[in-house]
DNA sequence: GTCTATATAGCGATAGAC
DNA sequence: GTCTATCGCTATATAGAC
């Protein structure tokens, strides 16, 4: 006994699952420590509130994702100013191999869609808390990338690539129904391929930036499981 | 009296108002029928069940934004075959138009957010039911004027399409704190442009197929105040 | 039928023994 | 760190007056 560390995993562990199907308000602190075969009392002990839960859960899966997504981007800019596909690949690839992990990928994704739709500001800035530093640090990239977008048209097409991102982790079975099945989320490295050139090339529209050679090129080694 | 109408409507506007803000399941007939004015047997007389509002809800704003879609799709293509920029225009315009509507446009947008991530299946089947068919004819005006595309590739390609549209619709505030409101999403003629030409190029990446010049005014008219 | 009062049940949160 | 016991609160349901 006295596993605290297995007794926080354990919690977060049944809140993804439970919040994931039921979202945050529809699950009382009850089923979740019953669920994880936990004392009741050690939610607050460990989270302090049942928000504390919610955020842990979010914050546990999100922060290695944005760690490894500056720490590529570092990579990529240390041998010179990176192309918009090294930018883009390292914004995608590590939330990608996350959702393409059959367990806690698709779960985190769905407890982040309910976050997302719940109310409760808590949520709220915890999304762009997280995201901040994030956001900042690539958009100086792709503005090196694409010196010649203005700072709104720049943001804007974050904002378009970034929807990218989000509908292909999100997607769980309806835009696999709408297409045919054509689309396999599990086959990672073609869908990040894929989504790179696609957003690369939304990126340089209108631009005199130049294409780097074919998307595949760009330095993406998409790191399959 | 006998105001069938107006009793309808009255419960679908309480309906988008109160699922927008709590979910389907979040709220209770009573709170339903109250919030509307109506009687509580009237729910059950005009749609059935609970599950019935609420598809008659989603239903009501969908069905029209499909039917200006495919009437947008049909005239682009009566002149002959349509560019991308056209079918893409006519996939985007006249949701985005709704979603601007300041009152029932963003309601409307969280309700189905909302849809998204509640379980039960009968608003899954409710979203690939109203959208199979529009699909599959944007997918062939898609392919006329990508005839390149493999149908897999077509199909991925939409798909981040639809994912532009889709964080463009929902992106209540959370974007706009990221993006320090530069982007405006009031600024419906902007976001049309800048979304369309972004997917355009997006779709045409690593094609033969020739951008159309600056069409229909999508090239970067980015900055309107 | 309608309305108010009360009972019940479940919730998140806390205190204190161990 | 864990656990039992309990707090105060809020919804819901029921009962009974009118």
């Amino acid at each position: 006994m006295t596993q605290s560390a297995d007794t926080k995993d354990l919690i977060l562990d049944a809140a993804e699952l439970l919040f994931s199907e039921n979202g945050v308000e529809g699950v009382s602190l009850r089923a979740l420590t019953s669920k994880a075969g936990v004392n009741l009392a050690s939610v607050h002990y460990h989270f302090g509130s049942k928000e504390g839960v919610a955020l842990a859960a979010f914050c546990r899966r999100v922060r290695p994702i944005n760690e490894e997504r500056l720490e590529l981007l570092d990579k990529a800019e240390s041998e010179g100013a990176a192309d918009v596909e090294s930018v883009l690949t390292a914004l995608y690839a590590p939330a990608l191999r996350l959702a393409g992990s059959p367990v806690h990928g698709r779960r985190f994704m769905r407890m982040c869609a309910r976050f997302y739709t719940e109310p409760g500001a808590y949520l709220e800035s915890a999304f762009t808390q997280e995201f901040a530093h994030v956001i900042t640090r690539f958009e100086g990239a792709l503005h090196r990338a694409l010196p010649d977008l203005s700072r709104l048209e720049l943001r804007r097409r974050m904002h378009f690539g970034i929807g990218v991102m989000v509908h292909t982790l999100l997607d769980s079975n309806r835009t696999r129904q709408w297409t045919d099945d054509a689309c396999d989320p599990s086959d990672i490295g073609g869908t990040l391929d894929a989504m790179v050139s696609f957003v690369a090339a939304g990126f340089r529209a209108g631009t005199a930036t130049p294409a780097a050679g074919t998307a595949g090129g760009a330095g993406i080694k998409a790191d399959r499981t």
